[in-house]
DNA sequence: CAGTGGTCTAGACCACGAA
DNA sequence: TCGTGGTCTAGACCACTGC
């Protein structure tokens, strides 16, 4: 692990377990000193706390705890589906309702930028929130990255596998959101009626190298698609 | 302006004008010498392309055009509200329909971290998007930091004018999305019924220093609200 | 194993905020 | 004006990709 990565993690530790919003943290020299690393180092691992929201940095006055977002919204990013995170408590519960492998629908080939015919693993997951569904989703994994797919596996979470075991690299995310009525399948998961609203999270996976390998499409029960962001200034 | 701001700017002048997706960039050493600069600053340049989501960057392989996004779809964060870009087409009118000092609701206080009955403004915008309602705004801007707002300003880029004529800055907003049902005012406004589906996105917007200044709400006809975002590997 | 991106350093200098 | 964050440099060295 380098230097700044491990730097930024023991940080996060320090504050999300001591300080709270708008507490002031040491000065940069006094980190240097104090991580015995330098100048660069320091702020490299700051911006990566800055990146993910957690502080903010002003010149001439110090460096900031931003505090928490509000409650009961789930970090747009802190990619739920697919059991990314799974400390995140979003859900309570997890099953998989079908796990196939399939010929890629033109949807799908478009999305992972597939042959014809092309075959892709489809896996469909259900979450539960308070015994609950709160959100349904339909996984695609291109076989030629993700090949001996099983419910198994799928179970654990699988971008961890991809990483760990088939040693896949990950990278940038596209995410697309938008809103809809239910269909009548999908009210009868969440217990709503057709017509009633909800909110469709569409990701695309890609590898380090810049291919697409997973397309994921998840509805979300309305009452819970309570999303926040944290964004820095552009500069 | 900086080195690195302005590299970045070129280059993404020279991206959007020349390449496409997939395609390549020169290898850093040539950049060094074209920009006739250090290695650091051609990296810091590139990185704000990486985080806009323009390019990729694989190690011992080379630098990459991301491409763009969905069509039909809206950058999240390229924030429309308020008008901070008014290039994006996301609409093509705007009309305030209200504007007034008001007494804090405590909604807005708590967003704001005003005192109780803190003055603030309130404007009221709608969208318009091919002769139809779009988004409806009501947007809450601290008197104590933005005084003396008229239609007049508030009807040309706001966050602009708070920048660049009360020399202001303005840095990391807070984004909240949810999902409900239209009440029946909104829906009139939108041409739609009541119960129909729509987007709520919320922006809480700080200043440099960290201390909240405006609150913005907007909903969005579901029929348009398309966001994407392009994030990048967390590291 | 060559080529390419990426980390890390030490230090000069700049820009902004607060007192 | 001082303290603090932030830019920029030159160069050593590391880590990954693809031939």
């Amino acid at each position: 692990m380098l230097k700044y990565q491990k730097i930024a993690l023991e940080m996060v530790r320090h504050i999300t377990g001591n300080l709270q919003q708008k507490d002031k943290l040491p000065v940069i020299e006094t980190l240097i000193s104090h991580y015995n690393v330098s100048k660069s180092t320091i702020i490299k691992a700051l911006k990566v706390l800055e990146d993910k929201g957690i502080i903010y940095m002003v010149r001439g006055s110090g460096i900031f705890v931003r505090g928490e977002g509000r409650k009961g919204y789930y970090n747009l990013l802190g990619v739920n589906e697919l059991q990314e995170d799974a400390n995140d408590n979003r859900y309570d519960l997890l099953n998989i309702m079908e796990i196939e492998l399939i010929c890629a629908l033109p949807e799908v080939t478009t999305a992972l930028g597939l042959e014809k015919n092309a075959k892709v693993y489809s896996v469909k997951y259900v979450y539960y929130l308070d015994k609950q569904v709160t959100c349904l989703e339909q996984a695609f994994l291109n076989q030629k990255i993700i090949s001996n797919l099983d419910e198994e596996i799928a179970l654990k979470p699988i971008l961890k596998y991809i990483k760990d075991v088939l040693a896949i690299k990950m990278r940038f995310p596209d995410i697309y959101v938008n809103v809809d009525k239910l269909n009548a399948e999908e009210a009868s998961f969440f217990g709503l009626n057709a017509g009633d609203p909800m909110l469709c999270k569409e990701i695309i996976y890609h590898l380090a190298n810049g291919q697409p390998c997973c397309y994921s499409r998840a509805v979300f029960h309305y009452k819970q698609a309570k999303f926040f962001l944290k964004v820095n200034s552009p500069n």
